[in-house]
DNA sequence: AATCCACTTGCAACAGAGTTGCAAAATATT
DNA sequence: AATATTTTGCAACTCTGTTGCAAGTGGATT
């Protein structure tokens, strides 16, 4: 409960409940959360206002990251730790079309693609839809 | 323009001068749309629900495809004639940060990646972002 | 532990995106 | 031209996300 505090320190912000809840909830579950799951889990204590602001300040910060499928827009923690400057932007999520749960594969690079003449590239952004592990 | 209906009429569809116009609109900006952008070229003619309603229709019938970056929801038309059952379903889409634009990246395979065990994949959604040749 | 300032929260109100029901209009078929 | 069926426009609504502001809280300082 002592790393929630550190981690948000370490990021320069005031550690409040709602902050807190919101991380805790984020590394509890695993997959990538929507504004809705996050006022499901924790609607009940905080404004929906402040959940939205949360998750904009963790984004600006750097802890977490979008996560678009068809579905919509969810968040995830970056893995490694990301700052204000630097973010990892390279990413590969697996949504799971039988539980609808998105994932966060980590240690997985995309592979080179070779871009038409012209395109310069500044990150990637895999989505992959399939069957998870557990519903396989 | 006769080009047009014969397309609606191969997806089963009647052709109204909303569809024509939308498909149209489609076919002349290459790039990506999103509702607004439609609404924006032919709102003073069409009512908005009739263009969400356009554009669901186009999607379930494999016209067009969803692409999605961080700023939301756009369309493009499906490259290979997609039909109801069988849809095209990897996609690369690149958007440029300078101009805004996201264009389907065709004739390119997305490389194989390597899931861990138990991820069974079904279908792959690339976005690239960066500078496109117009804008380099 | 009391004070202070800056930051954060809750509330209300708003803006935008997307959906639904229904009556009127348009399409394709005979 | 008449018909059945599909599509459109309108109104109303829901869901998602944002903004301004007053009240409340965190944490550094004394």
């Amino acid at each position: 409960m002592d790393q929630l505090r550190e981690t948000l320190k370490g990021h320069q912000l005031r550690t409040t409940t709602c902050r807190e809840d919101v991380l805790s909830t984020f590394i509890t579950k695993k997959n990538a959360l929507s504004h809705g799951d996050l006022e499901g889990a924790l609607g009940e204590n905080y404004d929906r206002v402040t959940i939205y602001r949360t998750l904009k300040t963790f984004l600006e910060k750097g802890i977490i990251h979008k996560v678009l499928d068809d579905e919509g827009l969810r968040y995830a923690l970056c893995s490694h730790s990301c700052s204000e400057e630097k973010h990892q932007h390279d990413h590969i999520h697996f949504k799971c079309s039988e539980c609808g749960e998105t994932n966060c594969i980590e240690n997985l690079h995309i592979p080179a693609v070779q871009l038409p003449m012209g395109y310069q590239a500044q990150n990637f952004n895999l989505l992959i839809q399939g069957t998870c592990p557990k519903c396989s």
